[in-house]
DNA sequence: ATTAATTAGTGGCTATAGGCCAATAATAGA
DNA sequence: TCTATTATTGGCCTATAGCCACTAATTAAT
């Protein structure tokens, strides 16, 4: 097995077939926000295993095409929706010997948001994508582990929430104050204070004004109107927020 | 490919020995504090890729015996250390074409924190590992992408470190509280304000007194003993550490 | 003994940022 | 003009971090 006397003499005979490992596939959770609810969205599998039940677009790696994980997951993402540079990272990965019933198995587990857009406007070739709110996922027949790994990109959300400005990334540009401190009380789940929010918010510098609109509802004192600075993803407050909840 | 009719039936014909994916294989970061310095765990890898080059302890999945991949990653610390129950989770996953000369993988890494003990005395059967400083990492020939890795994990800690008491788990109990700051000190890069350090990490009520000892050099006032109280480990601050840095 | 050196621990002030909630501003519709 | 509705601000309180000098307890040297 180590007779070899150099690398290039060791991955002459290496025939990688000869490696049987875990299935290994990449899972992409994606979240957006319509009608006062955060939805994910959710595809009716077509073939066995879990055939007919609803899973979180993924699947496996393209080893021609795919130069990176991260390339798999943006694939999986476009395939589905058409959106191509969105707010897209890595939650975790989970695998062990029960997940399928084809063996051991591991996935990659992403999350994407995305301002909402119907689902069926997404791709011709989709008919059965479908966005569910979060909290009906105990009511549906979910294939695999999937609404744990929803739970997984859910716990994520809520967290990043608290310190950063993920929430813009779920709004349609340009936005008010109002809209994104809506964003933030359903990702975090908890109401926040709203002089709290306002301040917090534009002290911070991360969002540059974009005129005027009507307010939500159509009656009501018109509201300024912004979009995210550039950096504006990156930041990171040095105080979680909503603390006493 | 989808002429079965039941899941029964599918799974009968299934034979996951068609499938070829990537490799995939799951990577420890270990770090302890020695000699005032934050360290780390590498082997020098025996065999071909990399042979003789500073790896992380790591390797494949055993998918008889590893029940999941904490397991897998657990097996591979006390495989190096004989350490069992440590602080240990995941940090991400990586994977593409170009990290494993056998051609596309993908590696879960972990990283975990132990108190110091001398390398040597770990495992008769492991002569090869050995801590070195995080510092010198870009002096040695390290394997795959495995300096990546361990910036991705140091980086991990440096951002959870801020905000959590992560640093327990590299000291020996009881500890001091100067013990504790030092080792705040090394995991972030930073210096700390006494005072600062002192009175958030009192006022949280996450450690227990746990006696008197000398202080550290020999001279000096005795300090008082600590050990995490129970649940400490868990215990997030709303403030991260050492924000005007 | 006294004193200097060394390490541990505290007092007390300032500044920042969030919680709270009531007041003011700007609009639509009756 | 008046009312309802939504947006935005004022002002005070509190919690916690930064700062830095001071006190406490011990060892080693004189």
């Amino acid at each position: 097995m180590s007779s070899w006397q150099s690398e290039a003499e060791f991955l002459e005979h290496y025939d990688s077939r000869h490696y049987s490992g875990p299935l290994i596939s990449v899972d992409v959770a994606i979240f957006t926000l319509h009608e006062a609810q955060l939805k994910v969205l959710l595809v009716q599998r077509g073939e066995f295993p879990c055939k007919g039940r609803w899973a979180l677009p993924g699947g496996f790696i393209n080893m021609g095409s795919d130069a990176d994980l991260h390339a798999t997951a943006r694939r999986k993402l476009k395939d589905k929706t058409g959106v191509d540079a969105p707010l897209l990272e890595q939650v975790c990965s989970l695998g062990n010997d029960a997940r399928d019933p084809r063996g051991w198995s591991v996935t990659v587990l992403y999350m994407a948001l995305i301002p909402w857009a119907p689902a069926a406007e997404f791709m011709e070739s989709v008919t059965d994508a479908r966005w569910w709110p979060v909290q009906w996922i105990d009511e549906l027949a979910m294939a695999f582990d999937h609404a744990a790994l929803i739970e997984a990109a859910r716990d994520r959300l809520k967290n990043k929430t608290a310190y950063t400005v993920l929430p813009v990334h779920v709004l349609k540009r340009p936005f008010t104050l109002t809209q994104l401190q809506n964003a933030f009380e359903l990702l975090m789940d908890t109401q926040l204070e709203k002089k709290s929010f306002r301040r917090r918010i534009l002290n911070a510098k991360i969002l540059e004004e974009a005129g005027e609109a009507p307010p939500e509802g159509g009656r009501g004192r018109p509201a300024a109107l912004y979009v995210p600075a550039r950096g504006s993803e990156k930041h990171l407050f040095a105080r979680v927020f909503g603390d006493t909840a």
